[in-house]
DNA sequence: TTGATGCTTAGTCATATTGCTAACTATCAC
DNA sequence: GTGATAGTTAGCAATATGACTAAGCATCAA
């Protein structure tokens, strides 16, 4: 597997958990400490770490301690790859499609000969 | 957890590993049968089976049976809500990034005053 | 310096994931 | 009907995931 396809699998494996997401979404309003982030999901803070952990590896967030206090922040050019993989298979689709629909046209001008 | 977030997991999930974005991209060439889409994996046709449930699970893929052949195609609209939350994450962080300009900017023009 | 706060580490547990092989079923071609 | 083909099911093993508690460490406030 190359690195592009590596990195790919640990962004979309960061996203495929909910609250990781919430972790996300809240950290798109700004940044955070960590027990801010631990208090509206409910979990535990070692489960948090975790998941922060997770995104972290991924790329989506950065953090930096400052004291007692970690801070999060979100990476928003680390959703990029993402966003290129749906773009890139949407464009085999459509260029799927162009054939098949040039090929019914010809079909149809052939019909009419 | 709401169902339009239980999705979401299940399509980020199904996308996280390498083999099934193989797949979707082998597929959004267009359909093919099981046999077809394992041979380029290299893996044992169960454990294909096992991938192509999961995608059909998330949605991203259909099959039927025809006689023996099972053929199965991409079905592009289910991209969609993966989409949809990256727009709403972008979203929400442009929105913060205006925010802070526009602060810069009211600070800027006090500090002229 | 002592206590509270904020995070971290270690260890446990249940479950899910991802691969396999072996055996089975269903269909198609003779 | 016999054999090859296409897919399916069952069951196993190794590893990963996601949750927890308990205990530890570092810092800040009084």
């Amino acid at each position: 597997m190359t690195k592009h396809q590596a990195d790919l699998s640990l962004l979309f494996h960061a996203l495929s958990d909910p609250t990781r997401r919430s972790i996300l979404t809240r950290l798109a309003e700004g940044p955070a400490r960590v027990t801010d982030l631990s208090e509206p999901t409910g979990y535990s803070l070692p489960t948090v770490m975790r998941h922060l952990a997770v995104l972290e590896e991924a790329g989506l967030i950065a953090s930096a301690k400052d004291g007692r206090v970690r801070t999060c922040a979100i990476v928003p050019e680390a959703f990029k790859p993402v966003r290129t993989w749906l773009d890139e298979q949407r464009l085999i689709w459509e260029r799927r499609l162009d054939r098949f629909e040039a090929m019914a046209l010809k079909a149809m001008k052939e019909k009419d000969e």
